[in-house]
DNA sequence: TATCCTTACGGAATTCGTAAGCATG
DNA sequence: CATGCTTACGAATTCCGTAAGGATA
């Protein structure tokens, strides 16, 4: 057995089961990626993949069982060479967060830059796209810590940790009605012209939620996917903004003013995860205890080797 | 990376670091091995074995870190290739127990006819040791299924199952003292020349601690390792033995007569083992579940599948 | 001096890409 | 006939065992 035959195994689901894309995505010839599965194939005496003809179809039923077998023997391949770099690059190394655009906006410009100033070998990737972009990044092993709301709770091979709590806000500009100084109510919001997230984003579900529960119909008129959009509009006088209260921090001094809106809507979790096999560098660990101060490298470790809370 | 490259790199641990014993192990020439490890090292960029001039004296501090990840890998590929099997050799295959002798002779034998009867193409092994070979078999992964009383929990490898409880009886020759019919004391024992099972098996601290706490000295004068040799002993009239009680079930009858001491000595638990890593085949299920019915195959994935019981 | 690891070398086996073949929608 | 997988073949590489070398107890 080889691990030269796993690869194009893995890869072949995940391109669909299109042998010759699978050689372009690995740099090698079709025919090789052909014979290397044919010969994993033989030496398990199973096909692993369902032919119609030549043209493979899908996973047979062998095929299936073996294949989240083959993806663990290349996690553990990658999990052994990075714990060789370890050593072997002192604290080089790269390390790529995949995240949502309020994370990235707001959260981890502090932490990147303590990040950076305590490992200054390490690459840093980051990478930004809806929740569940963030949690198939994480899933295929393009990225090695995950942060975002709520999503990333629903996959077993994901260790998800709950970093901290947060709120809304409304946003309205500079002597706008609802900067009056009242408590906000949801009556008031749904006076005016919303502007808040897509529904894919950031854990719209509370808002709406909200909304539902007092028999109000909010009057959204734009759903952005980040809350610098928002807030663009909010300036143009279009409507009232509601985003994520870190959005506005230190930013009540400009041209628009934050109202709070915590007491509305039901708070959401940022969560950061990273796969539950991988094998995490001492500067994987340092970041994640730096996001959330109290996620030491034990809870980490105790958390990735226990079981799921209740599957 | 190949994983011709980590046989040897285990191998070289479990040999004590001689590099000419590994070769000779492994089937090959003593260059090969030296080259695998030393390509790996390179890959990995990190010495693995720490060296003084040619001659290897242990791991580096690297390799401690490394030598799980390769451990894993190994067997994953092991898991692998079984998998495949299941689906090939429809039935058929090997399955090694590797038990105690108690087990193996009065508990094993039902388990292993219904055993063959369901499954008659699979090749049964069945090795017998004292509990912590039974365990360091099972972690090498020489055994599939370990059987034995106590000593098996501690490791975090292995899951760890309880099967059932037993406790002790005495065992006297037809119309001995104790075989009055009067129910019987430690101190009525403690009279007698005793004779047991040796420290090493079966629970015998057990035995230790009662007579301890009632501050009763018995008088062992034979430690066995099992009971077939006491019974035998005690048909020569030698003494008094103390065995599991399974040994006599069903032996009233014969020259020796049982006396049930299960309320003089704490209960023993049997339990069944397994790697917690491994891919277990139908027919493994199918076995643990016919030795121990509670143990559906649900229940063992379960225990498999989370974490230990506060590590 | 015996043990044990490394280096050197050459033959054997494996690997891999190109080119041609063939089935299918 | 275009797409997609297999077969065929030859070159390049890798692998592996034997033999020699050198260090250490």
């Amino acid at each position: 057995m080889n691990l030269q035959q796993l690869r194009p195994v893995r890869e072949t689901v995940r391109c669909g089961f299109n042998l010759t894309e699978v050689a372009r995505r690995l740099h090698t010839s079709q025919p090789g990626i052909s014979r290397q599965i044919r010969e994993l194939e033989t030496e398990l005496g199973v096909p692993i993949f369902a032919r119609a003809g030549k043209r493979l179809l899908g996973l047979t039923e062998p095929g299936r069982k073996v294949l989240p077998l083959v993806e663990r023997m290349l996690e553990n391949a990658v999990n052994l060479k990075r714990c060789g770099d370890e050593f072997a690059l002192q604290g080089h190394g790269t390390l790529t967060i995949s995240t949502t655009h309020t994370q990235a906006r707001y959260l981890l410009p502090r932490v990147v830059r303590d990040f950076r100033q305590a490992h200054d070998g390490v690459v840093l990737h980051i990478h930004q796209g809806a929740p569940q972009h963030v949690a198939q990044m994480l899933r295929s092993g393009d990225a090695d810590i995950g942060i975002a709301t709520d999503i990333l709770t629903s996959y077993e091979d994901l260790v998800t940790l709950p970093c901290y709590r947060w709120s809304y806000c409304a946003v309205v500009p500079h002597g706008h009605a609802l900067a009056d100084g009242q408590p906000l109510t949801l009556e008031r919001l749904a006076a005016f012209p919303l502007i808040s997230y897509d529904a894919a984003y950031t854990g719209r579900t509370h808002i709406d939620e909200a909304f539902r529960q007092q028999g109000l119909v909010p009057n959204f008129i734009i759903l952005a996917m980040n809350a610098d959009v928002i807030k663009t509009y909010v300036e143009l006088d279009m409507g009232v903004g509601i985003v994520a209260s870190m959005a506005m921090e230190g930013r009540s001094a400009g041209d628009l003013v934050a109202v709070d809106a915590s007491h509305l809507f039901e708070g959401n979790v940022t969560h950061i995860a990273v796969r539950r096999s991988a094998f995490l560098r001492a500067y994987e660990f340092d970041f994640i205890t730096q996001f959330a101060p109290q996620l030491t490298r034990d809870v980490i470790e105790q958390a990735m080797h226990s079981a799921e809370p209740a599957a």
